[in-house]
DNA sequence: TCTGAAAGAGTCTGACA
DNA sequence: TGTCAGACTCTTTCAGA
């Protein structure tokens, strides 16, 4: 499937606000919103667009403190990659799980109370699922971009 | 501002898919669609919920290379600091842009077409920016989880 | 705080250029 | 690919419990 320019600027819109109507984004693309809500529908059943979500603000839900925690693994076998990644997402203090190449096999972002809270998860959940190597910490104090 | 349990639920299930209609939210949470239309708007309206957005698969866009850049810059000062960030969320490639605290200052999340694009955007972008001290990059080999 | 009815707005389909 | 009209569905408001 190619996409054309009109296609790139739905993607751009919607990546930034998706709850633009179909209207409101054919008037900026000079097209009703016919044509609009079709190149959609292409757009998601062609997997370009994976989903839609909403974006919370995890410091009123106390859970302000974010942290980015570098992962690194003894068993590097598929196995035990594939084990690691799948018992780590099921926690809910992981937001987002990046499996990557090079220093980290993985990127977690992490949402806590405090850093207290914080602790805990590292004691008791993350350093038992599996044999890790080493786990660096880094805690995000403002979010500057998210698309 | 406080929040019940059925906020909450609101919240966590809104966050996995924002294309959720008010009556399906209330059918799980045994309510009608008004309670929970008047439940959002106030978590919108307080700044619980900070939006909606589309997630797109940018390996099809051919931005298929994901990567966290970790950078630290030489001048720490407020003024510094917040240059280099105004001035780094501006490029496309930047996705996600977090002020951090430890060994690094910021972790981008940037998307590229290939290695070779990160590098042009390494070395006529970012790197011209404001004095960086060091660089560090971890490419995303896959995306496990996001919410 | 909730339900249920009703108006307003957006989504989605189909005929046609 | 696109416009336009109409059916359908969801959002949003309001009266009442």
């Amino acid at each position: 499937m190619v996409l054309d320019e009109t296609d790139l600027q739905i993607l751009r819109l919607l990546s930034k606000n998706a709850r633009l109507t179909n209207k409101e984004i054919g008037e900026r693309l000079n097209k009703t919103a016919t044509p609009i809500f079709k190149r959609i529908k292409r757009l998601e059943d062609h997997g370009y667009i994976r989903g839609y979500v909403a974006v919370l603000d995890y410091d009123k839900l106390d859970r302000g403190l974010v942290a980015f925690t570098h992962v690194q693994i003894k068993d590097h076998s598929r196995v035990g990659l594939q084990d690691f990644l799948e018992r780590v997402i099921a926690f809910d203090e992981v937001l987002e799980c990046y499996q990557t190449s090079g220093e980290f096999d993985f990127i977690l972002r992490i949402a806590a109370r405090d850093i207290k809270s914080y602790q805990e998860f590292m004691i008791n959940k993350l350093i038992d699922l599996v044999p890790l190597t080493s786990v660096k910490s880094t805690f995000v104090m403002r979010e500057a971009k998210k698309e």
